[in-house]
DNA sequence: TGCCTGTGTTAGATTGACTTAAATTTGTTA
DNA sequence: TAACAAATTTAAGTCAATCTAACACAGGCA
């Protein structure tokens, strides 16, 4: 007789252990993938894990028994419900745990992003809580990315690629894709280029040319692909 | 041809990630068990892991093909000194998460063993040392456990267990067993029996009877059983 | 000294997460 | 509209960590 596997309901999932790592990644990747685009077709979420593709549709196949995803065949996948809530359990766990990293323990913007990436499967409710309360129950990340609230609830700006803000605007950064990488970090850093601080885009070389800014009444010439790991709300 | 398993070295082995984590709880409980009495059999190690002893066998042949342990057929384990510095760092991350749960973020005595069980496999060098600063280096955990230094070097204090202390006896409470459950650590916690106070030991009733202490002169009957979680040092 | 009991080991199966390789579907495009 | 390329799924195999069941050893006892 075929075993219908179940997860243990919410509040103890994580207790009984690290069996359910695989499965909160592969939650997480799909709802950052739907972000851009929905439904996530197998390929894009292979990509994201470093996975051969064989391997997320199994993963794919066990989510839909699980109920966390709706599932059709060469077509794509969607988050159900409970699969979001889940989802967002963990990028909450994620976001707080970078916060509390920098908050609390000195860790600089570019070193918490992997430490966060194996902590947030591990955390208690209780932690979170203690986490939590000791950042004052915070509302966005180090990289300006909102932290969802315990029911869910996430609050969301509204956000353009800074690569492609016309010449002449002048944005607030908001958000710095969070899977960049640590010398991108440093180097946006550097610039004062982080969440919270305002830019005017003075000039958009084409063909994907580079773009000048003035950031803090300082010119800085930055290249098209890193202006697309920063997103700005217009003034 | 048969591959050989190996550990990457030293700073980096638990970031690529929880692969070894059954290998470090192994490590650790064959570490603690040697303190009791050494070589440690199999059925020990099975029974401290709540495994069958056939998984516990496999697992120690594995960790004899690391290095990580001396191993003789039906006769017993023996860490190697590679296996034990693994063991102290695990203890050492326990340990200091443990106090840091409790310093830092409030939690209680019975409350942080089963998270610290958790995060102990997963927390980088950094993040270890940057607990270590914020708690001031601590050398004792919050129950009293010594806490091993970076060199694997670890204070041992002479201990007895309370339960073996004579009638008349003055001892300083240095320790409670870690793996005292919840409810007892709260009874002793309520008791004021907790590591740092000075016990005087009244009487000792005969037949594994009770013992009556004076703990900051309040009198205090408890069991035998749980005078033997108590670890003391004569005054 | 040979047997018995319990402890320990081997063998074989299972599950989860992955792989490679082969088969299939989809949706263009000629 | 048939054929093809790319994307996807299926099939079959690996590895770690567990299990059960069957077998083997070691030491005490008769």
């Amino acid at each position: 007789m075929p075993e219908i596997e179940s997860l243990p309901d919410g509040t103890s999932h994580q207790r009984n252990n690290l069996n359910h790592q695989a499965i909160e990644d592969y939650l997480k990747t799909i709802y950052t993938l739907a972000q851009e685009e929905s439904p996530v077709s197998t390929s894009r979420i292979a990509d994201a894990r470093e996975v051969k593709p064989a391997s997320a549709t199994s993963m794919i196949k066990r989510l839909a028994n699980l109920k966390m995803v709706d599932y059709e065949k060469h077509y794509g996948v969607t988050l159900t419900p409970s699969g979001e809530k889940l989802a967002l359990e963990v990028i909450r766990h994620h976001r707080l745990i970078e916060l509390y990293l920098m908050e609390a323990l000195g860790f600089s913007w570019d070193e918490v992003h992997e430490q966060a990436d194996i902590l947030e499967h591990v955390i208690s409710e209780k932690l979170e809580e203690r986490i939590a309360a000791a950042l004052n129950y915070p509302e966005f990340d180090p990289h300006g990315d909102p932290i969802p609230a315990k029911d869910g609830s996430i609050t969301a700006i509204d956000v353009e690629l800074l690569s492609a803000v016309p010449s002449g605007s002048t944005v607030w950064v908001r958000r710095i894709i969070d899977d960049a990488n640590s010398e991108l970090l440093r180097y946006l850093a550097e610039m004062g280029l982080t969440p919270g601080t305002a830019v005017t885009v003075q000039s958009v070389a084409p063909f994907e040319g580079p773009l000048t800014l003035l950031i803090a009444d300082e010119t800085r010439v930055i290249g098209r692909n890193v202006a697309a790991s920063v997103l700005v709300e217009f003034a």
